[in-house]
DNA sequence: CGCTACGTTGAGAACAATCAACCCCGGTGG
DNA sequence: CCACCGGGGTTGATTGTTCTCAACGTAGCG
């Protein structure tokens, strides 16, 4: 147990501190086109690497505590994030899973209305609040393409309402699989043998289904021959049409 | 039944037409500080005005079809809209209900990502999303108010995703009750004998739950004295403190 | 080498869905 | 005028999907 770290804050270690005196760590960013950062100039991109910080986060390390004041925005780079919201009892609602290019704190109150943490050991982009707002008056591109980044989550989130309200458990590991493929694919990586970072628990927290109810499902569409569970986390989906079919509703 | 009714579309009557030769409606609008008009000075608020065209839509008629081009965006100025989700075979989710001042038609593709019906007969402005967007880049204080909105939207989806996948349907229930309380108090309208203008089946579609299982619900909580059932779709809130705790987990 | 976290599988329980009957009300047409 | 019809709501009986509780296997790590 560490001692003398200051609680949710001393395990993130800054990789690569500002940008004033380093090299720019955005210059050389492989994600930009994914990211908020895709609507920027090459000065713009200055002034950017003038106030991040490149943190690294270990798995299962918090990153955003849910009541906070909400004081940074965060772009991740690499790894994977699990977003999230509580009961009071404990009972979680995973909000989304993020990778690199995905944005996270925006936030129209002045406090975080959800938590997030790493799954994986993760590298995110963390920019003051205020002058990525100040930013975004400077630079209305900015803000354009933030605008589109929000209301592409907002289509995302009424899928995902459609998902938890009305599909079956296996509606619901089918669409989930075939999500993280069509993302992998986004990004350059394979769309097939997908990798599954997350753990059972936290998949059903996502789909609002038990870990045993994930796990008996994945071994259902395995005997039958939907998918393969490949080890260290890979599954192939060996029948993405049925797949389709199946997260359609059909 | 209508004879020579375009589909879809005959239903639709302009109440007022184009603003130059009509007082403008915007100028009177009552809503305007809770829509995105909020923004605007008077002057823009002209601009607009010119744009804008003035529907009536009547229960049960459809606003925006899934999958159509997306050719205009929306502002309910009075009644209640529902905006749904289908799956292929009809189950469908209810991702909103509408109010006045609320934003409808935002949208990233070509096409409409979801459909939209009046659940009582409703006003709403109707604007060109070209011209929309081409007033967006002129007052980017506009599109900063359009930010907002969004991510005001994005809070509540997730709101509502912790809802589908992890409350059961007594605390689902609560959670409606008050939600329409809380908006209808934004309105200046009483935030106690709430009125709740859409059926049984529309709640159990935004809830994730039947028709009977929200009959039930509601009867049981009027059973132990938390709400009563007034005439004509009113809902009186006797409990609101223990609605509260129902609605939260606790 | 044991501990813990994670995953799998089984048995039984529970909550909500389904199927069904009935009521009430408003509109329509005989 | 009134009988009929259809939609919405309520309630009951039964079913079924998913949850809960439990046991056990496995892999990684101190």
């Amino acid at each position: 147990m560490a001692t003398f770290d200051v609680k949710n804050i001393g395990h993130l270690r800054p990789a690569i501190s500002r940008g004033e005196t380093m090299p720019s760590p955005c210059a050389a960013c492989s994600i930009r086109h994914l990211s908020l950062c895709a609507a920027l100039q090459e000065n713009e991109v200055q002034e950017m690497a003038a106030i991040v910080t490149t943190l690294e986060v270990g798995a299962g390390e918090p990153l955003i505590d849910e009541g906070q004041p909400a004081v940074h925005v965060f772009n991740v780079t690499s790894g994977a994030i699990r977003v999230y919201k509580l009961l009071i009892d404990g009972r979680r609602q995973m909000t989304g899973f993020l990778f690199p290019g995905d944005f996270l704190g925006l936030a129209n109150e002045e406090t975080y209305a959800y938590s997030a943490e790493a799954v994986t050991a993760s590298t995110v982009c963390r920019f003051p609040r205020r002058k990525i707002e100040a930013l975004l008056i400077k630079y209305p591109r900015m803000e354009r393409r933030l605008l589109g980044m929000a209301s592409h989550e907002l289509a995302a989130a009424q899928e995902q309402m459609l998902l938890l309200g009305r599909k079956n458990a296996r509606e619901k590991i089918a669409s989930f699989l075939l999500m993280l493929s069509r993302r992998a694919e986004q990004r350059g990586l394979p769309a097939d043998p997908i990798f599954v970072p997350m753990s059972r628990n936290d998949i059903g927290d996502y789909l609002g289904l038990t870990t045993e109810t994930v796990s008996r499902t994945f071994s259902d569409l395995k005997s039958k021959g939907a998918i393969e569970l490949l080890p260290a986390g890979k599954v192939r989906l060996a029948q993405r049409e049925h797949l389709e079919e199946v997260a359609e509703g059909a």
